[in-house]
DNA sequence: CTTCTTGCAAAGGTTTTGCAACAGT
DNA sequence: ACTGTTGCAAAACCTTTGCAAGAAG
């Protein structure tokens, strides 16, 4: 998925805006300011006040509740998607193909660093679970957590620590 | 896996109680009551408040601080897994094989009941994401959302809600 | 003794909410 | 006017931490 900047975030920006008046919602100049900063950050899985902080340059009037009850609308209109990598924030990601979140994240529990990658490998696991559990799936999220390329080699002074 | 009551349960305490000794920590005995409410409701994925007043039926005295304690230590020492479900609390349970965390959960949007699944189907998908990614795999986390087998039927009602 | 552990209360951090003012239609 | 929206501050909420007292070897 392209990073969006220029005429593209245009017109993504003018979809969403679409969207949100189909609700009666109006596209504000705060969240039309929030929206930018996540569409130009979506690989950085922004937390709400990492997203507060970069939307203040863009208006600097902002409240960080403002940016929460965009969060929370855009999650709730299914344009974002709420992740939880475990360090006690939620992050957010736009969810650009509404129908199926078809990629995952490796979580480095050395460095943290969070690395996206865009395989849908799960579609034979969630026709076996429709099946087997008559579950209708609406989304999945999944996780590895291990150690990336760089911090390979450095996990045996780790494994043995307790807090 | 078993439910764990009776002469299981204390096999499994006594296990647990060594792995401590190991790490020189204490069963003390708001820990065990702690580890016994966990193993007793190992299926229902306890907050740590759910988790402290089920142990104060044992333990009336103990302080909600220590059950939170606990919970870290156990997760330290890898005998608990850390769960997230979104709903803005840590849930817990025991990770029995501690080698490898091989079931899932099926979260219903409607009436939040958590189903677990216990097939790893992931094997081929960390094969492929070692080799592509030279990332090292200790861990996944797989959720799938969507509607439970009882709820089918009424997500219409739900899908156009907006807070 | 010495170290780990506990309960309480306080503090920390994230997220939500009440409310009066404001904006757009 | 009416309804949605905002900023601020306060509250709510979950979790962690400081500390003096207690327990165990």
């Amino acid at each position: 998925m392209a990073i969006f900047r220029g005429e593209d975030l245009e017109i993504y920006i003018s979809k969403i805006k679409k969207r949100l008046l189909e609700h009666n919602y109006k596209l504000t100049p705060q969240r039309e300011a929030t929206v930018k900063v996540l569409l130009e950050n979506n690989k950085k899985h922004l937390s709400a006040e990492d997203t507060y902080f970069l939307v203040k340059k863009k208006v600097p009037e902002i409240g960080l509740a403002t940016v929460y009850r965009t969060l929370e609308l855009l999650t709730d209109l299914g344009l974002l998607y709420k992740l939880n990598f475990g360090d006690g924030v939620s992050r957010y990601e736009f969810n650009f193909d509404e129908t199926k979140h078809n990629h995952h994240h490796l979580v480095c529990l050395n460095c943290g660093k969070v690395e996206e990658i865009f395989e849908d490998m799960l579609g034979f696991i969630e026709d076996k679970i429709k099946r087997k559990y008559s579950f209708q799936i609406v989304d999945h999220h999944l996780v590895f957590n291990g150690f990336c390329s760089m911090c390979k080699g450095n996990e045996e002074k780790l494994s043995g620590e307790v807090s």
